[in-house]
Formats: C-alpha cells, structure tokens, sequence
DNA sequence: TCCCAAAATGGAACCGGTTCCAAAATCAAC
DNA sequence: GTTGATTTTGGAACCGGTTCCATTTTGGGA
C-alpha cells in the first residue's frame, strides 16, 4: 500500500503538462483558460483527486471565509437561536462559522481572552453577542478589530457595529400586560442585573409600573441567573417567601418556564391563580403547558442584520441591515386577569 | 494617518536584529533561545504588536487545530447539548470547531455536499451527527476521510469511529414503564423511520411491547418529524384520530412536551387522563409541566467520548472513550398508572 | 590558554496556493 | 503574408510562518 499524499496544484500541472498559474486560474475562475487546456487540466484534477488546499488560499488571499461567533453560553434556546440564524445567513455566503463560548469564564478577562483567542484564528470578522462585557473594555476590543460587530447591544459612537433590541420597551409593554390585566401584586425575577439587556427590560417594567401608579416594592424584586437552574431557584426562594402574588414577570423565557413549572407542581394553577409572563419569544415559548404569555424580542432578525452587516463590513458587501429592533407583547395562555378579579 | 500593516514574524527579526529562525523559536518554544536573545524579540514583538499568523502556522504545520462539526439541524436541545459537549472538550484541548449543518437539506447528496465542503475547509478531523444519512454513503465518507467520527450511529465495521447509544434498549425500557403502570391502550408518535435511532427505538418499544402481550396496533402509530412543528402535526393528528388511550409514548422530547401541552390545552390532563413519556431527557425535561417522564439517552457522555476519540485519531492522543451507552429510565411527573386502574 | 561538546543562531527551503509580468500564441483585418 | 490587438501561458515572487542544516558562539574542564 504506498502512501497517498494528497495531490498539489503543482502535481497537477505538471501532469497535464501546464504552468502552475494557469492551473490555479483554472481552479479558481480568475483569468482565462483556453478550451483545450481546461480539458487536459479537469483530466489531471479527476486522476489525481485533486482538491485544492484551503489554508494555503487563505495565506495567499489573506481571507479565510470564516466568521468568529462567540456568545457567552450555550444553554438553551436563545443563543441557539441566534448562531441557527447565523449559520444560515453564512451557508448562504459561503462563509462558515467558527463557535465559542466561555460558559465558564468567570471575569470580563476570561471572557476577552476567549474573544482574542477567537480573533488570532485567522477570522474574517467577528459576531459576538456581550451583554456582560463592561463598556470600556467592550468599546477598546472594537477599537482595536474593526471587523467586529455585537449583537443584542447599545455601543454609542459605533453606528453600523452594535444592533440591539429595545428592551425598555419591552419591560413597559410587560408591565403594561400586567396591569390592563388587573394584577396589582406582581413579582418580577430579573437576570443578573450586570447584563445590559437584563438591566433595561427589569427597568422598564419598574419604571412604567411606576407611571402606572402601582411601583413594585424592592422586596418583590428576585435577581437570578438566566437559566434553568437560576429559574428553578428564583422559585424556590419565590415560594418560600410566602409573598402574596398574582403575577411573575420573568426576565425571560427560559426561567419563566421553569417558574410556571413549579407553581403548577406545588398546585398553584397558571393562569388562573397566578399568571406567569416570559420575555425572548424563543423557541419552546409556545409549546410549553400553558402556552407562555411573553414578549417577542426579534432576535433572529436582528441576528440576521448584524451577520449581513458584518459581511458587508468584511466583504465589502452591501446587503440592507437595521441596527435597532422593537419587541412586541405576545399574548398567550399563561397570563389572565387575576383570580379575585373575576 | 498612516497605513497600519500588522507586523510579521520577518519584521519582528529585522527590530530585533536577530535571524527570523531565531523568532520563529522563541515564538513557537520549539528549540532554545538565549536569554539576551528572548528579551529583545520580547521588546520587539510588544513594540511591533506582532501577533503569529495562524494561517501560515496552519500551512506550515499541516494542521489548522480545527474539527469541523456536523449536524443535521440546530433546532431544539438534544444537538445544541451534543454541540455544547464538544466545545467545551475542544476548548480544554486547545481546539475550536467549525460549526455546520444542513437544515434544508433535501437529499442525501446535499448533506455530503455540505459535508465535503466541510472537509475542504482545512478541518483537522470532522465529528458528525449522522443518523438519516444511508449506510453505503456513509461508509464510503468514512472510508475516504480518516479522521471522521460518527455520533449516534452504530456502523458495523469501523471500530473506534462511531457512538451510539442502544436505543432498542431505550424502546423496551419505555415498554416496560408503561406496560408496568398498567397502560394497554398505547399511542406511539415516531420521528422519520429512515432515521436509525429513531427506527430503533421504535422498533425496540414495539418489540417489547408484543413480548410484554400487549402488541401495538399498526393504527395507533403516529411517524411524524422529530421537531416542534412536527409535534404539534403528530398532536392535532392524535386528537382528531378519536382514537382512545392512557399513555402516548413520544420518540423524542420535543415531541412530548408539545403533546403535553396540546394535550393538556384540550383540557386533558397529564398524567391523571392521559400519560405522555418522552425519549433523550434533553436539558428542559425536567422543567416541563408536569415533569416529563423520559428515556434518558446519556448524549453528553456520547459525545464526550466521540470528541476524545477523534482528538486521538487526529492528534494522536490517547484519552480514554467508549463506544457504546446505554439509556435509562427517568420517571418525573408526567406518567402515572391510567385512570381506570385506581 | 586551548579544546571540544553543547547551545544558539542565521538563513535557505518549504508548505500550497495567488498574482503579476513578460513572452508566446491566437485571431481578425488588411 | 503581415500587422497589431487580444488572449493565453509559464514561471517567479509572494503570503507568513516552520524546520533543517551548517556555522558561530558559549562554557566547562584540562
């Protein structure tokens, strides 16, 4: 059995009897090739396998058609979400993705040394979705790699670099559910209040509750983590508390299910004793029993406009892109008017 | 504001007075430089802001320290927890992923084509989810590219490259749950029989349940998609069916928490009316109202040991994996004897 | 001070493509 | 059969690293 290395571009050309250069024009489209070369050409690539090598192209043309994503974790549907709308944006390019998280990193310099370890890998640009990342070392990472762009986040001073969602309209449009609802006893579980996306829908909700003439006392606040298990001990801490509630707004999606889980578990019936309202519209959102009640953020188009502005950046491209999205109330089974109300 | 070309390892050499060799080693900490030497390629490469280009290191070397990852969608849990298993692997090894899949892929052919595109994109080794794919078409991938791992798929003949679980196994286990709780009057909605896993533990469930007495009619087998949308399809056509039954054994648990809820909206109740088991025990089934009852397939340790095993093909590493798992039962909340029993 | 093994070093060759340029081939028009 | 414009072609130079090899430097022992 001899050992098989893989053909060059060189084996080729030599073997249908042509320069290199006029190989690598053949292969690659740019420039001509005569018809009768091309033939003796396509006959040598078929004998010998040929298949051009990939790194070798990306040295030459300085480009190596992969796009970096990174997102801080990889639990649940909201960040999958984003990289399966990502993914298909690039198939559609021709680009391809390298993922990374850093579902572990315990500091912003755990985090940044991911991200740089993610751009010395030879990326094109950059997608990375940072509510966490403090400002000042957010902004100095895109000072520094231009062909970076952020998702689900306000950066002031970088048009065209930072595509967010209004989330403080997205807190006021789930206070305001709440309360033409009726509720007037409403806890609220927040995210990790560090996270910029957490932090502007929590204030939205307080403040227009607040304009609603029903502000929410410190002590019904619950600040946890944006997961199942954050979910799970929000409710602990929410059932232990014998706090008297007829409604919980959910930081999102993930922990509001988990919320209406144990409320159903412990014989408190969603909706009709306590209504439970999520936030992200993901995936599951209206498959779980009862069907959430949440607010739609558009976070696989607004996905999309950062990855085509992105490559438009990269490439030189000039697909349409928006920057900022709005939320909109998505009304499902989950919330209802209050029981003492009815 | 002048033009600002990143600094190569030649221009490092040059400030630093040294032979490009000697940076090269210093860099690399393959061979020794002198201590008088080190400092001064350390001045120079902080002065310059030199950062290693990975793609000449790539071409130079023959290895990108990439694996490309396949799967065939990315929507729900069970591959983002297979995808989730791989990062984290790939990261403690040094490695990153190329993420791809082919959602919209009609055809055999179109999956290899993305797969084949996969592999000219200087993966050092390919790690695939590939239970649809067709076993000729498959081997021959197998057989052509050598550092290629399959998960969750059983390929006769190709020890040490693809991970399964036994989900004949997983079939009888749900059998027997519900056969024990004293369900005869059995629904089962199935993913696409084309697929191997979900062939088998079909077929495992209706084995088991002929040799437990209690054979499935064909009628009461519902194939449906193993997705949300393929759920709720499966669910209207189970209710519309009029057909009468206790317990609804569901190939996957996407499948079963759509049932579930569709289920419980039509004013049914799980598990007292109706039991609904799941099959994977994805990262959400615990948070399902109720509980879902589920087949636990170990996908986490799968993939881990898929994940070690490729790093050892293709780095010649020597970690520890197994090829074969077996699934469990994991009863929650959502199964319980029928109600004419009690 | 001399000698020799070991360490350190410079630089060429190479990895496998792309691109530029000058030379050769082709073609149409006269 | 010439001519000049156009197409096609071969090959060198380059992308930015790694590695090998021959040469120089270093350092310890005699």
């Amino acid at each position: 059995m001899e050992e098989q290395k893989t053909a060059t571009l060189k084996d080729v050309a030599k073997l249908a009897g042509v320069g290199s250069g006029t190989v690598s024009r053949y292969v690659s489209g740019n420039g001509s090739v005569s018809e009768r070369t091309a033939e003796k050409i396509a006959r040598a690539i078929n004998q010998l396998k040929y298949r051009p090598n990939s790194i070798a192209r990306s040295l030459s043309s300085r480009r190596s058609e992969i796009i970096g994503v990174w997102v801080p974790s990889l639990e649940g549907p909201y960040y999958q979400m984003m990289i399966r709308a990502i993914e298909l944006e690039l198939r559609q390019q021709g680009k391809h993705m390298i993922l990374a998280n850093a579902e572990d990193a315990k500091s912003d310099e755990d985090r940044l040394g991911h991200i740089d370890y993610l751009i010395n890998r030879d990326c094109d640009g950059i997608l990375m979705s940072c509510s966490q990342l403090g400002d000042f070392k957010l902004a100095s990472l895109m000072d520094r790699y231009p062909n970076l762009v952020c998702i689900n986040r306000e950066v002031e001073a970088l048009p065209g670099r930072a595509f967010s969602i209004d989330h403080d309209l997205g807190g006021r449009l789930a206070a305001r559910h709440l309360h033409a609802l009726g509720h007037r006893k409403i806890v609220v579980i927040t995210g990790r209040l560090s996270a910029q996306d957490a932090k502007q829908r929590h204030q939205g909700f307080l403040d227009e509750m607040s304009k609603l003439g029903n502000p929410v006392a410190a002590d019904r606040v619950i600040e946890g983590a944006f997961s199942y298990a954050g979910g799970e001990e929000a409710a602990e801490t929410l059932m232990r508390s014998g706090t008297d509630f007829t409604a919980v707004f959910c930081g999102n999606d993930k922990v509001a299910m988990v919320v209406s889980a144990r409320l159903q578990a412990a014989g408190i019936s969603v909706p009709d004793q306590v209504s439970v309202l999520g936030y992200d519209d993901v995936d599951f959102a209206a498959y779980t029993a009862p069907a959430l009640s949440t607010i739609h953020a558009p976070i696989v188009e607004m996905t999309q406009s950062a990855c085509r502005q992105l490559l438009n950046l990269t490439y030189g491209l000039d697909m349409p892109f928006r920057e900022r999205f709005e939320p909109t109330l998505c009304a499902r089974k989950s919330t209802a008017p209050p029981a003492s109300a009815s």
